[in-house]
DNA sequence: AAAAAGTAGTTGACAAAATCAACCAAAAAC
DNA sequence: GTTTTTGGTTGATTTTGTCAACTACTTTTT
C-alpha cells in the first residue's frame, strides 16, 4: 500500500531530471573553454553565428527572453572579442551581430562539444528514437506558443 | 545555399524551446497560487508530500541541488506554514518534513495544475507517445548519471 | 572508550539567469 | 508632423544555484 514503484515518476519529474543532467553537461563545456563566459553566452553565439547577420531583436525573439539579458550578453561577448557589431544599413537603431575570427573558431570547437554531448545522451538509442524525441519536444513547445499572450 | 529550412534544429535547440515553455507554465502555476512561494518551492513541498517522511538531504539528493538552497526553500515552506519539522527519532541532527494541513491543500491543488500542464502539454500526442516521450527522456537522463563524480 | 572521519543542516557570500520599468533614438503609422 | 511603435540600453530586483565554513551529531577506527 505504501510501497510505490520507483519508476512511476511524473512526467514533469523526468523532464526536470534530463533538464538538469543537461544543464550541467552546458556549464561544463562553459568551463572547458576557459574564456569569461557562462552557457548562456554560448548559446548565444552559437545563435548569431547560425543566424548571421543577425540583431539584438532576432536573439531576444528566438530565445523568448527580456532584450535586457540580451544586451548584457552581447556586451560580454563584444569584451571578449567573440562578436561585433556593424551598423544595419536598415534601420540605424539596431546593430549587426557578427562573429570575430575568434567567435568563429570558438563555435566550431562548441558544435564539436555539442555533437559530442548529444552522442552521449543519445547513447543507446536507435537514430529513429533520437528523432522521435525531438520530433514530440518540438510538437509539446508549440503547443504552449499558442496561448501565449506577449 | 544561405537559405536553411527552419524546422532543421538542434536536438538541444528544441530541448531548450520546451524547457522554457515549461517553466514559464510552473511560473503562472506559481502565481495563481498567491502564495509567497517560487516554482522551486512548489517542487519542493510536491516531494516532501510524496516521499513523507522526508529529511532535507533527501530533497537536496532527488533534486541534484546543494543543499544550503535545499535549507533555504524549506525555510521559506516553515515560514508559510505549509510544512513542519519534527525530530527524526534515528538522527538527532535531521528532522522530518511533514506537510501541514495548509500544505496538503496546496498539493492537492498542484497535482491538479500539473495535470492540466500535461494535458496541454501533450495535447494531441497518442498516451503512447506520452509514455515514449517520458521513457527517452528517463534513460538520456540515466546516460549523464554514471559518468558524473561526486 | 577516545580520536578521527563522515554526515545533516545552517549561514554568508556570491554568480548566473531572468524580469520589470524607465528611458533614448530612430522608424512607422496616422 | 505629431503620435505610436520598435530597437536597444541601463538600473534595480528576483530566482536559482554554488562554494566554503561552521556546528552538532554519528559512525568508524584504533
Amino acid at each position: 500500500m505504501s510501497e510505490e514503484h520507483l519508476s512511476e515518476e511524473y512526467l514533469l519529474e523526468s523532464f526536470f531530471h534530463l533538464m538538469l543532467a543537461v544543464k550541467r553537461q552546458l556549464h561544463q563545456q562553459a568551463e572547458q573553454l576557459d574564456l569569461e563566459v557562462t552557457p548562456m553566452h554560448l548559446r548565444v553565439i552559437k545563435i548569431i553565428d547560425r543566424k548571421q547577420p543577425c540583431t539584438a531583436i532576432d536573439i531576444a525573439s528566438f530565445l523568448g527572453r527580456d532584450k535586457a539579458q540580451v544586451t548584457r550578453l552581447i556586451n560580454a561577448l563584444i569584451d571578449q572579442e567573440l562578436i561585433s557589431k556593424a551598423p544595419n544599413p536598415n534601420d540605424k537603431r539596431s546593430q549587426y551581430l557578427l562573429t570575430t575570427e575568434r567567435g568563429v573558431a570558438v563555435v566550431e570547437e562548441l558544435n564539436r562539444m555539442d555533437e559530442c554531448i548529444v552522442q552521449r545522451m543519445t547513447k543507446g538509442l536507435q537514430p529513429s528514437e533520437r528523432a522521435e524525441f525531438q520530433r514530440l519536444a518540438r510538437l509539446m513547445a508549440g503547443n504552449f506558443q499558442g496561448e501565449e499572450q506577449s
